[in-house]
DNA sequence: CCTCCGTGGTTGAGCGTTCAACTACATGGT
DNA sequence: ACCATGTAGTTGAACGCTCAACCACGGAGG
């Protein structure tokens, strides 16, 4: 057990707190919007992204690209959310092989209703308990994990 | 749907970067040890736990603390890992409700064998991205989160 | 001793995610 | 026109997590 490139006493330390600390971001978010709105944050998400889009309305490969999520659980995901009455699913009549999320008006009211106590929950968890500094800090970080190449910061 | 603290627009940019950015490192790493070790990642840190601890032992609820996990998930996880044979369950003789979790030796080695490549999707996820001086804001971001009230950092 | 409550741990149902098929349609080449 | 290949999306089974209920034991008070 140590042929390989470990981490050192430091890296070890900022890691096991990354753990703890995102694990920690989402499952405080996971329980509030649970607790309140009775949506996972994943499907919360959903709910956003329609709400954003023009017509309210996208693909079903668009809406799995915009929420980093396979075909598969989209299309999971969409189904238990038109069942709910949130989302329609209409077929598009230029590929006939494609499908549109629509979201619909009581989806949309779901989402205003869910929307502060999430952005509260985001506040506290995240936002509160950091400097403005540390805030820009962790932008910069997240952008380079994201590129998944070093990027140049200070 | 304006009666709450909203995010600001840089808020709001970070807020998605950090979505975006943990949830690849956490799918990266998902994916990296069930394709090579056919171990949840959740699965993996408990091993980890009870390699690190005296005679390899842990009372039940000392593993679910550790792993930040609840009674209920550990008590599936280890059914799973015992019955996979990386573990055994001991029963406590003081305490005649308690269960000790103990890592056998086939399960040393499936960590040991998971160890290496682990290890290298971490660096490669996130710690080869960073600038040394990132790492270092990135552990005191983490700090703050789970102490959850500011810290005094730079 | 007995009762009451708190604790350690397990169980089962319900749900979301994953993975590997699979259907249906589009597209390019011959 | 035909076939191959690729793309859009769905499906079902396996699995891990959550939640509420539950069992078994320990400890304190009467």
């Amino acid at each position: 057990m140590n042929d390989a490139r470990w981490l050192s006493e430091h890296e070890q330390g900022v890691w096991r707190r990354f753990l703890a600390a995102t694990g920690r971001v989402n499952d405080e978010l996971e329980r509030q919007l649970q607790r309140d709105s009775g949506l996972p944050h994943a499907y919360y998400e959903v709910l956003v992204s329609l709400s954003e889009a023009p017509d309210r309305t996208l693909r079903m490969s668009e809406l799995a690209e915009r929420s980093r999520s396979s075909r598969s659980r989209m299309s999971h995901a969409v189904a238990r959310l038109e069942q709910a009455g949130l989302i329609e699913r209409k077929g598009c009549p230029s590929d006939k092989r494609g499908a549109f999320a629509v979201l619909t008006e009581k989806g949309y009211s779901a989402l205003a209703d869910a929307a502060p106590g999430h952005v509260n929950a985001v506040r506290e968890v995240l936002f509160d308990t950091l400097t403005p500094n540390q805030v820009r800090q962790l932008g910069e970080i997240c952008s380079a994990i994201i590129d998944g190449r070093p990027a140049d910061a200070e």
